[in-house]
DNA sequence: GCGATTATATCGTAAAGTAAGATATAAATA
DNA sequence: TATTTATATCTTACTTTACGATATAATCGC
């Protein structure tokens, strides 16, 4: 087995074990969306429909649901009023929190059963990884 | 901001960057039952239907129709008759990986860009939070 | 200013997905 | 053999997802 498919095996044991219970019925797509919010700046409907691979229309009426559903915010940008400048409603950040990060209880339970170096090593990893995946995909 | 809290920024970072675009059209529901069926060694209908809080007979229906698409294989336990074993099946393996594990192409792309002691170091990062996620969530 | 372009929205429609209640079956158990 | 356990099927209802066609309103090029 090679590195990069024994880190994936970490991972997704990582992320078995440690994730929220799934409270909530919510779509692939809406999270994708909600992460797409949350990470990329100023993304509006358009941005939306060519990374989540829908139409226009499609990714229109998905936004507007979302919107419905109280987990996004619309404005129009205000240097482009054909520009919409979607934001994460508090709401909206929790259920992406909750679909997508590591249960803060189970991970705290984890992080308090390491050494001090332990949490060092595995802080330092993550943000190192984090770092790296950044810039990998601006280039 | 808390160490989980930093943590699961850089984890949510690492996917968004990391992860495979998405081609399949898939939900929610039909990824967390191949989860339960990766990870956990002979789950049976009843034991995903209480997994992801649907009754019975939603999760027959469920697992009947991923069948149908070729994602599982359905045997009956041979101690126990009434029981179902399900498998992954390679095309199953195949899409559950796209939708919860990271890229391998870019995965590599980013180790490649390290130094040894700095591979090592997420190697050790990603194999003990593994491990002590996985025997939290047994206790 | 005016036609073209860009960004988004809406309507109609169709297909697929999701879920549950009622009921059935077949194997195992007491 | 009656009961329990594990799963399956049928019906029904609602939601979600998606797209083509069309519309609107702001901005851009000239």
């Amino acid at each position: 087995m090679g590195t990069t498919n024994q880190l994936n095996q970490y991972w997704t044991d990582i992320y078995f074990h440690l994730h929220y219970p799934h409270k909530e019925k919510i779509s692939h797509q809406v999270v994708r969306i909600l992460q797409l919010v949350d990470k990329i700046d100023g993304v509006g409907v358009n941005d939306i429909a060519s990374h989540i691979q829908v139409s226009q229309n499609t990714a229109s009426e998905h936004v507007k649901r979302i919107i419905e559903k109280k987990l996004l915010t619309k404005e129009r940008d205000s240097l482009d009023e054909r520009k919409v400048v979607l934001r994460l409603t508090d709401l909206g950040r929790d259920v992406l929190h909750r679909n997508t990060s590591l249960d803060e209880e189970k991970l705290q339970h984890v992080i308090d059963g390491l050494e001090d170096s332990e949490k060092e090593l595995v802080e330092k990893a993550f943000q190192l990884l984090s770092e790296r995946a950044k810039s990998c995909s601006l280039s």
